[in-house]
DNA sequence: TCGGCATGTCATCATCTGAAGACATCATCC
DNA sequence: GGATGATGTCTTCAGATGATGACATGCCGA
């Protein structure tokens, strides 16, 4: 499932290059420490993704996240601004960037972040990244568009359309709903534009 | 924050009933593990609640949750059970149940079956018990509304309505929104429902 | 009354988990 | 070529957590 790329991968003949294979990278380390970590963190959650299994997975010693990052907390942080510069800000609303967020997410699954936004906690430091990320994301470019047509409460209604879009997402890589998560994105597309468009007034 | 009621609670001159104060009952205690567990399985989540915690606030012995239920998970298990009798089946696009509903879980907080909608796991037994719940609970009434209408997809919209609800409900509690959160539900009511009743065509 | 069972209390165990540190090994620079 | 720092590997620790069992104590029937 991890994607094999980071490294050169020139297997042939590299005459040029006889592809030193780099045995020590402390880049490449972080590096694939991230990735397993983003994909861990979204698939079970923070708490009950281990730093024993983010190594494993990322084929490097866990005891190396406390020396590159710190800790789990700073890996997830790592992780979230990852997520943060992957992506644009979205505007749910509109059509053709939902497509793509749709498709995207369907692909890759949510981000951890998706999670922060609905599930309850102490307000940790994981969370408040999460939320900032959710907020810059998809909240705020909708308070913008609300703002700009003058729709009332626009502040609510962005935050009512954002939890909403949430909820659908993760239920759909929950496994919870059968025929949500079973749906294609461009069947989908339709019903979810449909449906956060009515967070505007009728 | 406990309700203190589930005792007799004659306080005052009970001349028939002494208010013996039974410091041994089982159905008591299992009561109180029960409700106990209720909420902070509601407040932090399952993972994140322990069961000393548990039986802090209960004012019980945590040993009793081994005891009496079989363990944590049992005891999970039995607060979804809990959770369902307490309330039929809802049908989230009629805008009275839909506010009976929201004034309920605004005030008690949404039960430990929503997180279960949208986390991600194993689908351990603890998981599936709360998705059965929820499905019976607020999918299904759906699903059967859309069909006597004879709307296309009928399942995949009910399930996208449930969701939608799910990822509001728990934004709210999660703190991750906050004018969602401080929202009344009277002011919330009308932009919810036309959110959820976007889930037909239009 | 008193014996047996239910109920409650406490100490402890086994495991998991994040973290820290000691040590080994490689790369780079002089 | 050797020294020094970076990088990686391994062991171990301390705390948390769910669970278990021994023991104490109250309740009820005989």
């Amino acid at each position: 499932m991890t994607a094999p790329d980071g490294e050169p991968l020139d297997g042939n003949d590299g005459r040029t290059e006889p592809a030193p294979p780099r045995r020590r990278d402390a880049a490449r380390s972080r590096e694939l420490l991230t990735r397993a970590a983003l994909e861990l963190f979204a698939e079970r959650g923070y708490d009950r993704t281990t730093t024993r299994e983010i190594g494993e997975r990322a084929g490097v010693d866990p005891a190396l996240i406390a020396r590159y990052f710190g800790g789990k907390t700073q890996l997830y942080l790592a992780t979230v601004k990852l997520e943060l510069g992957a992506e644009a800000p979205a505007d749910l609303l509109e059509e053709e960037r939902l497509r793509t967020l749709l498709v995207r997410l369907t692909q890759r699954g949510p981000g951890p972040s998706f999670q922060a936004a609905v599930l309850p906690g102490d307000n940790t430091e994981v969370q408040q990244a999460s939320r900032a990320y959710l907020y810059e994301r998809m909240v705020h470019p909708l308070h913008e568009r609300f703002t700009t047509e003058g729709v009332d409460r626009p502040q609510l209604r962005a935050e009512l359309a954002a939890a909403a879009f949430a909820g659908v997402i993760l239920a759909r890589s929950s496994g919870a709903f059968a025929e949500l998560a079973a749906a294609d994105p461009e069947e989908l597309l339709p019903l979810l534009h449909d449906l956060l468009a009515a967070s505007r007034p009728t």
